[in-house]
DNA sequence: CCTAAAAACGTCCAATTCGTTCATTTTTAT
DNA sequence: ATAAAAATGAACGAATTGGACGTTTTTAGG
């Protein structure tokens, strides 16, 4: 549910007077709902854009229900990467949350974020776990803290209406945090996207794509069990497709797979140019 | 036909306090009947028109749509309990997300809510699943949904400094819900309680153990591969875990393993029973 | 049918917010 | 460097909000 807040809230959490946020509200730059007494209603979501468009600086993230030492400004993203690698090996779910927000207040898209944050943080644990350096409850823990972190940012992202997108990884593959990436970054562009899970059947894939007809489905691919046996699969699959449906494929394991087939599939190797894709996708809705 | 709700129910509704709601009533800004004792009777269709035309009376819709449960009658639950699953099959998320917080503002703990509303709709969706009724997606679809909201709860879940609590499902089994509802429940009883995941090996589940030391250990078990297999795994693994950590064990297919080996060790057959034996816990923190 | 608990009534009041004006500070242009 | 323009923050009376209260109506259950 939307938590909507009076102007002083918000003043007081990012630090500005009562009458200037006002004033942005009449100007428009904040979305803002009146009681029918007339007195201004803003939600977070909203602030949170402000926050990340402008270069306001959050002085009370608490008010907003933001971890607290949330800041904004200049990141070194590499030494972001360090300290979230860290946090999430050790299970500091606080310093997650603080490190990502961080991240995300800063500006910045889904997109990038997923690219120069969440995949290096993610792909580090994933080395540091074949080598034998890390406890499997360690990478499943990691994992669980930044779906939860994923799935809170998705609250306070504002929820358009416009093109449906579905996804969702193949049976086997049960590696949740990409397809919720994707999820995500969708929707902050503007999408109705929906993660259908984890470890779906390509003949339910097939069932959902029938029933919802969506413009765009992602398949993201982490791991398969035998190659050659998911590429014939996949490939099967992607020819049986409808033309309306613009299926993108993703993740690590993609680089085992030799060939693409159908002429409406297409795979991107990171978050950017998906999104860029996508875009394409929304300026054109004529199919 | 036309569905009658109280300022109560649209006040919280749409956010605002009950007495404003009454006092627009009684300015005419909605249409109010009365029943023959006095009190204020509000349609449906007069809100959202409120909201829709309202000039600038917006709100927030989102909780509109239904008769909030009065009171836990046995009646309402099982009411919820159909219009949950219908939500989750179609996959509503914003019904289910309603109905979700209706339930849980309602009052209750969440092992009630756990018990009496989510895994009832879960098995029933797990029935129609093994009758083949259900598609995959839909089933899975369900779960992501449910698991999204579970930890939107988390997030309003007050965070005590208690005893700490680990917690996860065994290697092969992937139902995230059920050990994420443990958490919470857990939470709520002022735990420190973090969920490993899911398809976690035992030998990781000792490291976890050796390097946390937690009071409570819980783990979830819907689905076993071999089961006199998986039963010898188990035993000889509870009886490794050292006794200052108590172990609980809880899920549909413990109902398929013969005995308990250790003495710290304890199944549960509802969240309830367990949120006792954690209360207990919690009081004599001496052990 | 009757009883007790829960919910809603009407009213009151302190706190908050409204819209506006105005002095002050910051930015922009000459 | 100076003046014009724009943005900020504080102050004001009027209006709105939301919580508290004791009383009355509705509802749930024997």
């Amino acid at each position: 549910m939307k938590q909507l807040l009076s102007p002083k809230q918000v003043a007081r959490a990012i630090g500005v007077s009562e009458s200037s946020l006002k004033r942005w509200c009449d100007q428009g730059l904040v979305p803002t709902e009146r009681t029918a007494g007339g007195h201004r209603r803003i939600c977070v979501g909203d602030v949170v854009q402000l926050i990340r468009q402008g270069d306001q600086t959050v002085l009370r993230p608490e008010l907003l229900g933001l971890p607290p030492g949330t800041r904004t400004g200049a990141h070194n993203r590499q030494r972001s990467i360090e300290t979230l690698v860290d946090a999430l090996i050790a299970g500091d779910a606080e310093l997650t949350r603080r490190l990502v927000f961080n991240n995300f207040l800063g500006g910045g898209t889904i997109a990038e974020l997923a690219d120069e944050l969440f995949a290096p943080a993610m792909h580090r644990i994933g080395d540091c776990w074949k080598c034998g350096d890390l406890e499997v409850y360690q990478e499943h823990r990691a994992c669980e803290m930044l779906a939860r972190i994923l799935h809170e940012l998705r609250t306070i992202l504002p929820q358009a209406k416009g093109l449906v997108a579905l996804g969702g990884t193949p049976s086997g593959d049960h590696y949740r945090l990409a397809t919720t990436l994707v999820e995500l970054m969708l929707i902050e562009a503007g999408w109705r996207a929906t993660s259908l899970g984890t470890s779906l059947p390509f003949s339910t894939l097939t069932k959902a794509i029938e029933k919802h007809r969506p413009t765009l489905f992602w398949l993201s691919v982490s791991h398969t069990g035998d190659n050659s046996h998911f590429s014939h699969q996949l490939n099967e699959w992607l020819v049986s497709v409808p033309k309306s449906t613009h299926v993108v494929l993703g993740g690590q394991a993609l680089g085992h797979i030799d060939s693409i087939a159908g002429d409406n599939a297409q795979s991107f190797h990171n978050f950017a140019s998906l999104r860029q894709f996508a875009d394409r996708l929304s300026e054109q809705p004529a199919v």
